[in-house]
DNA sequence: GCCTATCGTGATG
DNA sequence: CATCACGATAGGC
């Protein structure tokens, strides 16, 4: 069976203060398809030595050049630069047996202070926890910016390590960039306890 | 099903 | 700056 993410993997979320210069990228073969991960480095918030973090997970739905198109666009003012090596180590890291108790995985993120608030509130739900669009914006105490969370959760760069696939419309409708059924493969999969 | 309240974003001038 | 259109929504009818 594939490897897939650590259950309880502990995600920390790194906020950037401007798009990252450089993306250092490569493709990934996972339980759920091909997906292709960039990282970036940051410093650290205790020393001046850089860390290594997450900025950009996709899932390949069609091919390579259309999905690292969608980067591109997403990422103007960087430098893409293909690095297997370096994902690989990182992908390491990540997927594999359960890491409940190692260390946090890195991921940086770039947008407002309500963009962060909600993707904050998103990796606080538990693996095969969901939650409507209104109970977030509820739980962020802005109870009626409940389209605005939703265009927030959209916006998500970093899909898996921010769980956007744990928020369900109330009727159960439930859209998803990478196509409703692959969420609910994801759903599915959580709630089955097949780690 | 259609209609409308709601609100952060990004585009546009 | 001011304005406008646009959602991975929800609730009323």
């Amino acid at each position: 069976m594939m490897m897939w993410f650590a259950r309880n993997a502990r995600i920390q979320l790194i906020p950037m203060e401007s798009p990252p210069k450089t993306i250092s990228y490569s493709c990934l073969t996972t339980k759920f398809g091909q997906m292709m991960m960039g990282t970036t480095t940051v410093p650290f918030t205790v020393d001046s030595k850089d860390q290594v973090a997450i900025c950009v997970l996709y899932f390949i739905d069609e091919n390579v050049a259309k999905t690292y198109d969608e980067v591109r666009k997403r990422w103007p003012k960087s430098d893409l630069c293909k690095d297997d090596a370096r994902i690989q180590l990182v992908a390491d890291k990540l997927f594999g047996p359960d890491k409940e108790n190692s260390e946090a995985i890195p991921v940086a993120i770039l947008g407002s202070e309500f963009q962060l608030s909600v993707w904050r509130a998103l990796v606080d739900l538990k693996s095969g926890e969901t939650c409507t669009y209104s109970q977030l914006a509820e739980r962020m105490g802005r109870p009626t910016a409940i389209r605005a969370v939703a265009n927030a959760v959209a916006k998500n760069e970093v899909s898996i390590l921010i769980p956007c696939h744990r928020i369900v419309s109330q009727n159960g409708a439930s859209k998803y960039h990478w196509g409703a059924a692959l969420k609910q493969q994801l759903l599915k999969f959580e709630k089955s306890d097949s780690y």
